[in-house]
RNA sequence: GGGCGAUUAGCUCAGUUGGUUCAGAGCAUCUGCCUUACAAGCAGAGGGUCGGCGGUUCGACCCCGUCAUCGCCCA
C-alpha cells in the first residue's frame, strides 16, 4: 500500500469522530471504577466557537482523555447558559430589523421570540466543539434554561429567601440604561475618559457671598440635597449651620460637614446628589438627606428635576452648562481626566441608581469557600490567583441578582399588593402563603402578580456542578454521589469571582462538599499586539478555518504550547502551523515503519538492540516526568516532553539507528520492538491529538472491530536505568562531535571513518559503540595508550578521542582550537580553585558541595594535561 | 489612591529548599544540505551584565530593601 507523504487529516477526522461516537466511547455510567469528571463552563447558547473556547476546551478534553486512558472513568459534561442579556440584547435586535419592538409584546411572546431564536441559534457551538475532538458525553448536555436546570434555580432562590439569604432592598445599583437593567459590579468596565470639571458657584442663603464646587456633572446639580466639606477644612469652617443655594433650581440646601470628602480636591467643597452617585447616598444616609431621583430609566431626564424634562442626560449636561453659564454660576471649565464605568454588554455609561432589587446575603456562604481555597481542599493553578482569590473573598458585598430582563429564570416572587409579597416555587403555594401572609381567603391566582425580572445568568451558572447531576431536585441521587465533587473546573481567571468562587459556596451550601478541587486557569487569547480577541477588532481567526487550514490536532496542539496555566497566548498562524508540522512528523515516522520489510532470519544488529534498551527506558523515564507534570496542572510542559520525545529521541535518534538499509530488511526483534515503542507514543499523543493517533493506531496493526486507542491504557512508567541514558548523552556528543569534524572537513558521509580513544574500553560506554559506528558510518571504534599523531581530536568531559584522516591536518587550526580549550579550563580551574581555597567556603558549604568543587578540579586538572599534550605532540 | 503579580535570548516562557561546567526550552534568525520517512525536513551556529541600584552570604536569576516599567483587581 502506498502511503501518502503528507498526512491528510480532514477524512480522518470526520471518520473518528463518528466512530468514537457509533461506539459510545463518550459516554459515561457510574461503575466500580474512580470517576473523573468534569463539567463544561457553558458557553452562550447562541454563541459561535473563539478562540478562548479553542483553548480552554483543548485543555478539558486532553484532561478528559488522559483521565480514561488511566482507568478512570471519565466524564465530561457539555452544556451551555442563556446568557440573559447578550441574549435578550440579539433577540431585540432582531425584532428590530423585523420592525418589531419588544414594548409591543406580551412577556409571553416576547420569549417564544427568545425560544424561536435559541432553538435555531442554540448548539452550533457544541458542533464546533466537536470539530476540535472534544469528549464529552453528549448525551448529558445541559442548557442552564432546561427543565430540570430551571426548576433547581427557582428551588434554590427559594431555598435562599427562606434562609434569609435573599432579600429585597434598595440599593444603589449600577443601571445600564440602554438595556433598561440593573448590572453586576463585575459586568462594569471603568476606563479612563476624557471629560470636563465644572467650578460652579452656589450663593449663600441670606448673605452676597458664595461658596465654589467643581463636578464632572452639572445635570446632576438638579438633584443636590447638600454642600459639603471636610470638617478639618478650615477654609469654610464659617458655613456651619448656614444654607446655600443650588443654581437652576434655586432650593435651599444644608452646608454640612463629612470626613469623606478629600480637602484637595477640586476646591474642597463637595455636591451631594445622594440619588446619583454611591458616595453621596452614603453622606445622605449619614446625614439624613433628601434623595431626588432625577432620571428616568432610560437615561433621560425625569419630572421631579424639574428642567430638561424628557431630555437625555448628556444633552442635559451641555445644557445645564449653557444654564449654568447664562446665570453666572458657571465659573470656569477645565478639561479632566476621570474613570468611567460602562455596561460590559452595551458600553452604555453606567449611571448609578436607587433601585429596588433583590440581593444575595455574601458574609456567611464567603466563609467555607475562602477556607477551602486557603487550606488547599481546592487548588487554583497557578496558585498566584490564590492571593487575588482571598483578597476579593474578604472584601465581597451583597450580590444584586436581579435583572431587568425576561429572558431568565423569573423570579418567584408573587404580589399581592402593590408591596406585599410571598416567594414560592409554584403560584399555587404562592397563593396559599398570601392567603395566610393576607388574612385574605378570598385571594385568587389572578390576584397575583408575579415580580416581572428574571435573575443574573451567573445565578444559574453558580449551581452548574450540582444542577449538571440533579443534585438541587434529587438530593443524594446515583450520578450527583458517583460524579460529585468534579475533579477540576478548566476557566479563566476573569471570572475567579463571578462563577468560580460562588460554585465554591453553592457547593458548600447544597452539597456540604466543594465542587472541584482543582481550578485550572487558561490565559486570554490575545493578538500578537496583545489585544484582547474581539469581534470589533476583527483579529480573531475563525476556529473552524483554522482547523479545515492546520487539522484539528494541530490547532489543538499549537494552541498548547504556548499557553502555561494563567498566561495569555499570543495567537499567531505559526503556532498552529508548528501544530501541523508535528502531526506531519508523525505521519512520516509511521511510513517509515510502516515500509520496512521484516526478515526474521536476521540477527539483530547490536546497534538496534541497545536502541531499543535506551529508547524504552527514554519512554518510561519521560512518562514520569509528564506525569508530574500533569500532577502540577502543566500541560503545555508535558505536551513539550511528548513532543521531543517523539520528534527528537523516536524520531532523530531510535529511528536513525535501527533503520535498515536502503531497500533492506529489518530484523523481527528489532521491528516488534520499534512497533511496541510506537505503540506507546501514540498513546503518549491521544490526549494531545486525537485524531492522527487513531488513525495511524488502526492503520499500524489490523484492530477489532470496536477497538480504539482512546479506550487503550496508558503505558505506565517502569523504571531506567540511569546510567545507560547518561552514556547515550554521551555517544551523542561524540556523534555530534565526529559530524562536526566531516563537515568542517568537508568529508562525506559514504566515505568511512574510523575513532579511537585514549582511555580504557570502559564498560557501559562502549555498550553504545554499535551506535556510534552506525551513525558516523565508522569502519572501527578502537582504545588506545598513546595519542594518535597527525589526527583530529576532540574531548568529551576527560576522555580525548581521534579521529585519523588520510588528508593531511591543518596544525595551525588544531593548535589555536586546543589552546582556545586550554585557556577556557584554566580559567575555570582558577575559578574552582580560589573556592576551595577559601576558607570560609570549605567551613560553611556543605559536604556535598565541597566534594564536586573537588571533583570539578581534578577533571580540569586531567584534561589540562590531555590537551598540554595534544598541544606538544602539535608543536613538533 | 489601595492591593496583588510580573520584569530571564528577537518572541513566548521554564528555572522547584541559594551551590552540579547553570543561565535553559520551543519558536524565530543565520549557515550548510532536495542524504533512499519527512524541505511541513536534516546537520550546525549565533544570541542574555537574569529591569536598575544597594544589602545579606563563602556563594544570589533565586533572599531583603529601594527605584523604574508593565499587567490585573479594587476604590
Amino acid at each position: 500500500m502506498e502511503i501518502p507523504s503528507k498526512y491528510d487529516p480532514s477524512g480522518a477526522e470526520g471518520k473518528w469522530y463518528k466512530y468514537w461516537m457509533d461506539n459510545g466511547f463518550f459516554t459515561s455510567t457510574p461503575d466500580e471504577r474512580e470517576a473523573y469528571t468534569i463539567v463544561i463552563p457553558p458557553p452562550n447558547v447562541t454563541g459561535v466557537l473563539h478562540m478562548g473556547h479553542m483553548l480552554n476546551n483543548t485543555a478539558q478534553d486532553v484532561l478528559v482523555r488522559r483521565a480514561r486512558m488511566m482507568g478512570y472513568n471519565a466524564c465530561w459534561v457539555p452544556g451551555t447558559d442563556h446568557a440573559s442579556i447578550a441574549t435578550e440584547a440579539k433577540v431585540v435586535a432582531k425584532l428590530k430589523s423585523e420592525g418589531i419592538d419588544k414594548k409591543d409584546l406580551s412577556r409571553e411572546e416576547f420569549l417564544e421570540h427568545a425560544w424561536e431564536w435559541t432553538n435555531k441559534h442554540g448548539g452550533i457551538i457544541l458542533e464546533q466543539l466537536k470539530r476540535l475532538g472534544a469528549s464529552c458525553d453528549w448525551k448529558r448536555t445541559l442548557f442552564t434554561m432546561d427543565e430540570e436546570r430551571y426548576e433547581s434555580v427557582i428551588k434554590v432562590f427559594v431555598d435562599l429567601y427562606n434562609k434569609d439569604l435573599i432579600y429585597r432592598g434598595v440599593r444603589m445599583v449600577n443601571w445600564d440604561p440602554q438595556a433598561m437593567t440593573a448590572v453586576s459590579d463585575e459586568e462594569v468596565i471603568y476606563t479612563e475618559e476624557n471629560s470636563k470639571l465644572y467650578y460652579v458657584r452656589y450663593k449663600i442663603a441670606g448673605e452676597d457671598d458664595y461658596v465654589m464646587v467643581a463636578t464632572t456633572r452639572p445635570e446632576t446639580i438638579l438633584g443636590d440635597t447638600a454642600i459639603c466639606a471636610s470638617p478639618d477644612d478650615e477654609r469654610y469652617s464659617h458655613m456651619k449651620g448656614k444654607r446655600v443655594i443650588v443654581p437652576m433650581t434655586n432650593r435651599e440646601v444644608p452646608f454640612i460637614f463629612d470626613s469623606y470628602v478629600d480637602p484637595e480636591f477640586g476646591t474642597g467643597c463637595l455636591k451631594i446628589t445622594p440619588a446619583h452617585d454611591i458616595n453621596d447616598y452614603e453622606i445622605g444616609i449619614r446625614h439624613k438627606l433628601d434623595s431626588i431621583d432625577i432620571f428616568n430609566d432610560n437615561g433621560t431626564i425625569s419630572e421631579r428635576a424639574g428642567l430638561f424634562v424628557g431630555v437625555d442626560r448628556f444633552t442635559a449636561r451641555d445644557l445645564a452648562e449653557k444654564e449654568l453659564d447664562r446665570t453666572g454660576a458657571l465659573v470656569k471649565v477645565e478639561s479632566y481626566i476621570n474613570k468611567i464605568g460602562r455596561s460590559e454588554r452595551t458600553n452604555a455609561v453606567i449611571e448609578p441608581k436607587l433601585s429596588l432589587q433583590w440581593f444575595m446575603k455574601m458574609s456567611d456562604m464567603v466563609k467555607p469557600a475562602l477556607s477551602a481555597v486557603r487550606e488547599g481542599t481546592i487548588r487554583i493553578h497557578p496558585d498566584k490567583y490564590k492571593n487575588v482569590y482571598r483578597h476579593w473573598m474578604e472584601n465581597v458585598r451583597d450580590w444584586c441578582i436581579s435583572r431587568q430582563l425576561w429572558w431568565g429564570h423569573r423570579i418567584p416572587a408573587y404580589f399581592y399588593n402593590s408591596t406585599e409579597f410571598v416567594v414560592a416555587e409554584t403560584a399555587t403555594e404562592a397563593l396559599e402563603k398570601a392567603r395566610l401572609a393576607s388574612g385574605n381567603l378570598s385571594l385568587t391566582e389572578s390576584d397575583l402578580h408575579q415580580d416581572e425580572d428574571v435573575l443574573d445568568t451567573w445565578f444559574s451558572s453558580w449551581l452548574w456542578p450540582l444542577t449538571a447531576f440533579d443534585a438541587i431536585n434529587k438530593p443524594g441521587n446515583r450520578d450527583f454521589e458517583y460524579y460529585y465533587p468534579t475533579k477540576v473546573l478548566v476557566t479563566a481567571p476573569e471570572i475567579l469571582f463571578f462563577w468560580v468562587a460562588r460554585m465554591i459556596m453553592a457547593g458548600y451550601e447544597y452539597a456540604g462538599k466543594e465542587p472541584f478541587n482543582d481550578v485550572y486557569l487558561t490565559g486570554i487569547v490575545r493578538d500578537k499586539q496583545r489585544r484582547k480577541m474581539s469581534k470589533s477588532l476583527g483579529n480573531s481567526p475563525d476556529p473552524i478555518t483554522l482547523i479545515e487550514q492546520y487539522s484539528a490536532d494541530g490547532v489543538r496542539i499549537g494552541m498548547l504550547f504556548c499557553s502555561p496555566a494563567g498566561n495569555d497566548l499570543l495567537y499567531d498562524d505559526s503556532l498552529p502551523e508548528q501544530g501541523r508540522n508535528f502531526t506531519n512528523k508523525i505521519w512520516n515516522a509511521f511510513r517509515l515503519i510502516k515500509s520496512m520489510s521484516v526478515d526474521d532470519s536476521l540477527v539483530q544488529p547490536e546497534a538496534s538492540a541497545v536502541a531499543v534498551r535506551w529508547m524504552t527506558d527514554v519512554v518510561s523515564k519521560t512518562l514520569s516526568d509528564i506525569d508530574d507534570n500533569f500532577k502540577k496542572y502543566r500541560i503545555s510542559d508535558a505536551l513539550m516532553q511528548a513532543y521531543k520525545l517523539f520528534w527528537d529521541e523516536f524520531s532523530g535518534w531510535f529511528l536513525e539507528i535501527i533503520k535498515p538499509d536502503y531497500k533492506k530488511p529489518i530484523d523481527g526483534i528489532t521491528f516488534r520492538a520499534t512497533l511496541g515503542i510506537f505503540d506507546s507514543l501514540l498513546k503518549i499523543l491521544h490526549p494531545f491529538m486525537p485524531f492522527i493517533t487513531e488513525e495511524i493506531w488502526h492503520l499500524l496493526e489490523q484492530r477489532e472491530e470496536g477497538a480504539s486507542i482512546m479506550i487503550e491504557r496508558m503505558p505506565v512508567s517502569k523504571g531506567y536505568d540511569a546510567e545507560l541514558l547518561s552514556h547515550f548523552e554521551t555517544t551523542r556528543e561524540i556523534v555530534s562531535s565526529i559530524r562536526t569534524i566531516r563537515k568542517e572537513k568537508n568529508i562525506k558521509n559514504s566515505e568511512p571513518l574510523s575513532l579511537s580513544v585514549a582511555a580504557k574500553n570502559e564498560n557501559g560506554i562502549s555498550a553504545l559503540d554499535p551506535v556510534i559506528i552506525k551513525l558516523c558510518n565508522l569502519s572501527e571504534i578502537n582504545y588506545v595508550d598513546v595519542k594518535i599523531e597527525g589526527a583530529l581530536s576532540f574531548r568529551i568531559s576527560t576522555t580525548e578521542y581521534y579521529v585519523p584522516l588520510s588528508i593531511s591536518v591543518d596544525k595551525e587550526a588544531e593548535l589555536m582550537k586546543l589552546r582556545d580549550e586550554l585557556t577556557y579550563t584554566e580559567g575555570f580551574l582558577a575559578s574552582v580553585m580560589s573556592k576551595l581555597s577559601n576558607e570560609k567556603f570549605v567551613s560553611n558549604a556543605p559536604a556535598k558541595v565541597i566534594e564536586m568543587e573537588k571533583k570539578k578540579q581534578s577533571d580540569a586538572l586531567a584534561k589540562i594535561e590531555t590537551l598540554k599534550a595534544g598541544i606538544r605532540s602539535l608543536e613538533k
